[in-house]
DNA sequence: GTACTTGTGTGACATCCATCACGAAAAAAG
DNA sequence: CTTTTTTCGTGATGGATGTCACACAAGTAC
């Protein structure tokens, strides 16, 4: 399949001379797992249409604690680098190559001449924005409110409907999305097994609740 | 002065014939302290800019408990009700009148028009979305990795920052914004002040480090 | 003035969760 | 197969903070 056609298909409803100025001012990179691929804080020059693989973003803290935000799948793109200021931030978040991924950096000058010039490049941001700032949200939501058995169900949820019901994640892993502590993350965990929501596996778990 | 030389003033830089429309298209509305100006998870279909008063905007629980976000002041516009999909969400946000205020209600079809037909409402709505996403992020920031004292050390100097180093809140109010309970609250304060800090006043307290 | 309401200060206690300690089970390496 | 590494299970303990109880102080109403 040529890449014309991939971009059609992951980012439909496009104009024709978008796709065109996408190829030719867009630079194709790959990635392998465990890649950075973005910090703010530091400038960014570049945003990123996601064409395979899977990309995780999340915060880090000035002592290297993480909190997981969302991921960004193929035929979305990166807000962040969409949208962040480009001055020095304290916050800090990081866009990780969770697969090997497969992706078209496009220049900033571009995003921007795109946005006055493309009405489809436009929504496209919009719409972009609208998603990724409801799910800040919802993560406010849960961080505020909900005690950590509840933010895992939710964060677990949110993986299997990412990566389907079979999810590889060891328990430290989740427990650094969550920014808690491994032990913790078990016990919950084998709460939710003894209530027949999941099955645990070493280095994965399985969700066998609606 | 005039509506539309306050206009120009608050929201400077947009096109002439923008102005015109928001004057026309625009409803101008009042409000008086504590009403509730937007409540998402309900239908929105308008946006808003504010010219007078301070608009507070936070997330509410089901369980009442809420949590601050940010303020809109005047010379800026409700992000959410720009941003935000417009099925029912189950976070609920919700945007009170922290004073009386005026401000000019803009329906949606108006929002989206404008957008590809006025580059600088263009840029406008991106700018929001920009610091809005930040501000969301930072607050993200604040809740996964700090605890208490240092929360409410960010939240008191933003509100200081917006409203003047006399700030008049109780320890009540400021607890629910970070939906913890008032006893906490006052403990840390005092802590602050004994650390000078702040003054603690009834009602208010002065900002009096840097 | 006195009574009443609202805001603040502070100790005692409970809960959630992070950390420590350790063992067992599963996988990987040799 | 044996050893080592990684992952998971689980009790004990401590710290942060939410909750309860109650006193007092500063306004407000009368």
């Amino acid at each position: 399949m040529s890449t014309f056609s991939e971009l059609h298909n992951l980012f439909p409803g496009l104009e024709d001379g978008l796709y065109e100025e996408i190829l030719r001012y867009g630079e194709i990179r790959e990635a392998t797992v465990g890649e950075e691929l973005l910090r703010v804080g530091q400038t960014i020059r570049s945003t990123m249409l996601v064409l395979e693989g899977v990309v995780k973003l999340y915060q880090e803290s000035d002592e290297g604690e993480e909190y997981f935000i969302y991921h960004i799948q193929p035929g979305q793109a990166c807000a962040v680098s969409m949208v962040c200021s480009y001055q020095a931030e304290q916050s800090h978040i990081i866009a990780r190559a969770l697969t090997d991924i497969r992706y078209i950096a496009i220049p900033l000058q571009y995003m921007d001449k795109w946005l006055s010039q493309y009405k489809s490049w436009h929504y496209f941001v919009i719409r972009s924005y609208r998603s990724r700032y409801d799910e800040l949200l919802k993560t406010i939501h849960e961080i505020a409110f909900k005690n950590m058995d509840e933010r895992l169900e939710f964060y677990l949820r949110g993986q299997v409907k990412q990566m389907g019901k079979q999810v590889k994640l060891t328990h430290q892993e989740i427990a650094n999305d969550l920014n808690s502590s491994r032990e913790v993350i078990s016990r919950l965990m084998k709460k939710m097994e003894k209530n027949g929501w999941i099955i645990i596996h070493r280095n994965s778990f399985e969700w066998i609740r609606d």
